[in-house]
DNA sequence: TCGTTATATTGCAATATTACGATTTGAAAA
DNA sequence: TTTTCAAATCGTAATATTGCAATATAACGA
């Protein structure tokens, strides 16, 4: 792994409301209601849900979540006008690894 | 552990300098020359020779360590003139034991 | 096509981070 | 006591982060 690949990652998780988020997104149907378009965990959870349970407006939800995606810790998949994000296990998997090592 | 901790010890090792001291500091003896005052192993690392590897200013290598040190991830010890720092490897295991299970 | 909904982008303000020079503090040496 | 050396603190500049309002874009539905 790189070092501004790991740097990068490590400030994306570095913020409470972006932890929040992944946190959320390991069990989806726990956390979120049922989607209509979309399943919650094959395909994640939509943006809008998400920023409401942040309680953040629309812009600054969008950001975290593009930061999280840029880090490689989130995939988004759009359906239809919705974009759903999910947690790209495998990644963070390397990057939790890669905590262990180097710190 | 509680939030803002946690926030604070993922901030403190988000930055490639203090991730390049925590780094250094796992095997002092491999990275710094010996020291006159002080174990490299037992004391930790001079900050004068920490400064010196990093290539940033005497304030700025104060700044980082602070960080580090308020992060609870490494244990300042004064001697004589000196100050030496070493990792604190439970608060680490913990912290990383953290980012397993939150992240 | 026109309006609505969901998301993305832009621009901007407030704050945090990172860096440095200058100065102060603490301990030791002259 | 005065000087010297290591570290800490202060003040400040440059940059990054975090938040929002306004606007643009994309996809649908009438």
């Amino acid at each position: 792994m790189n070092l501004p690949e790991f740097d990068r990652q490590l400030k994306a998780i570095a913020n409470p409301h972006r932890l929040m988020i992944l946190g959320w997104l390991k069990d989806p149907a726990r956390h979120f209601r049922p989607q209509v378009d979309g399943d919650l965990v094959e395909d994640g959870v939509c943006a809008l849900l998400i920023g409401e349970k942040l309680s953040l407006a629309q812009p600054t939800t969008a950001q975290h979540l593009k930061i999280l995606v840029d880090a490689g810790l989130l995939v988004p998949k759009r359906i239809r006008k919705w974009t759903f994000y999910r947690r790209d296990e495998e990644r963070i998997a390397t990057l939790k690894s890669a905590i262990g090592t180097q710190v």
